[in-house]
DNA sequence: TCCCTTATGAGAGTACACCCTCATATTTGT
DNA sequence: ACAAATATGAGGGTGTACTCTCATAAGGGA
């Protein structure tokens, strides 16, 4: 990872201290009050440096789409639906590291914070969503647009999103432990 | 509701104009690409005045929050909560005119091929999830914060947004009925 | 009819994301 | 050490949402 010439390490430098310093503005004064120009100013790179590495300002907190879940969703043993996304969840958070797990809470609070960066997020979850089913339906043998996979999809990432909303407001919480419980409760009916 | 003087009627002609040139706009050419300016002088008024109407350009397409759900869900008869969201959807539906539903339709597709516009609907989703849970507690006697609530209604929501999104994109679909068939699916535990 | 309130237009002005060009500095391969 | 490739800075430029001011016009009540 440290390897590569002296020039793809300045950039991977350069990169980090510019998304340093935007959180840390973004923190201080919010997301809208913060210019480009002050990011660019705090990261010591000219404005139009920033756009060299960043596209738009948005593309600071655009995450990828959590791939460690396709992945593990692939990987899952047979059974029902929603116990099959449960176990992709449990193993996907099981992937990362706590400190990866954090950080990835850092940003997610942003981007549930303020809407501008909720869309640029939610604009690739269609793509997730579209990728999940069709997972699921192969697994299943079932169609692609088979409404039962489609409502089973809907409902877990309802639940997901609902609980991590939560998690945004009360960090103290631990996510992926609500998110498994969670999703048990909808896997046994959503009963009272 | 014609009532009024002159110039309330005046004033909800201009309103109207203005909605209808922008919408005939952005379908011609997308969101982004319509300025403010072109949607003035479409509607034959300075640009000055259309801010007087819509403090922001998203506003245009910003809708209210689904008021006849909210009213539909306090009128439920009791019965576990899947199946008091489910009803409340169908009444609300059902208050509804065709025409209305196909409005609302129209709308939607936009919202949710346009980033920034799903930013701007997204702005109120958290405040209408919290008064669905706040209600629902209320009515079955359980905690705000209970995550029992929190789950049914994030797995609710989540079925009702993948079939809003499969709706924006198939228009021939029958959006209310769908949503009730994925509802009762949801209510019978999501079974294959 | 006269006055008061309010809506409008004109137009200049601001803020900020994002682009372009070109000169300079830094790194890499030879 | 030199040349080619590339990263950066400086700085000017653009488009567009949104604001402000002020003069004019139009409606409403007496």
């Amino acid at each position: 990872m440290s390897g590569g010439g002296l020039r793809e390490r300045k950039k991977a430098r350069t990169r980090e201290t510019i998304l340093r310093e935007a959180f840390r503005l973004f923190r201080e004064r919010g997301y809208n009050a913060t210019t480009v120009d002050q990011i660019a100013e705090a990261a010591e790179v000219s404005p139009a440096t920033f756009f060299r590495y960043f596209p738009t300002k948005e593309d600071l907190v655009a995450r990828d789409a959590f791939p460690p879940l396709i992945e593990a969703l692939r990987a899952q043993p047979p059974g029902p639906p929603v116990a099959v996304l449960r176990g992709a969840f449990r193993t996907a958070f099981a992937s990362l590291s706590a400190e990866e797990i954090a950080a990835g809470h850092a940003r997610e609070v942003f981007a549930t914070t303020v809407p501008e960066l909720l869309a640029a997020n939610l604009r690739r979850s269609p793509g997730v969503l579209r990728e999940v089913t069709q997972i699921l339906a192969d697994r299943t043998g079932s169609d692609t647009d088979d409404p039962r996979i489609r409502n089973v999809v809907g409902a877990v990432f309802g639940v997901v999103a609902v609980v991590w909303l939560q998690w945004a407001q009360d960090p103290g919480m631990d996510g992926p432990a609500e998110v498994d419980m969670a999703l048990a409760h909808l896997e046994s009916g959503l009963s009272l």
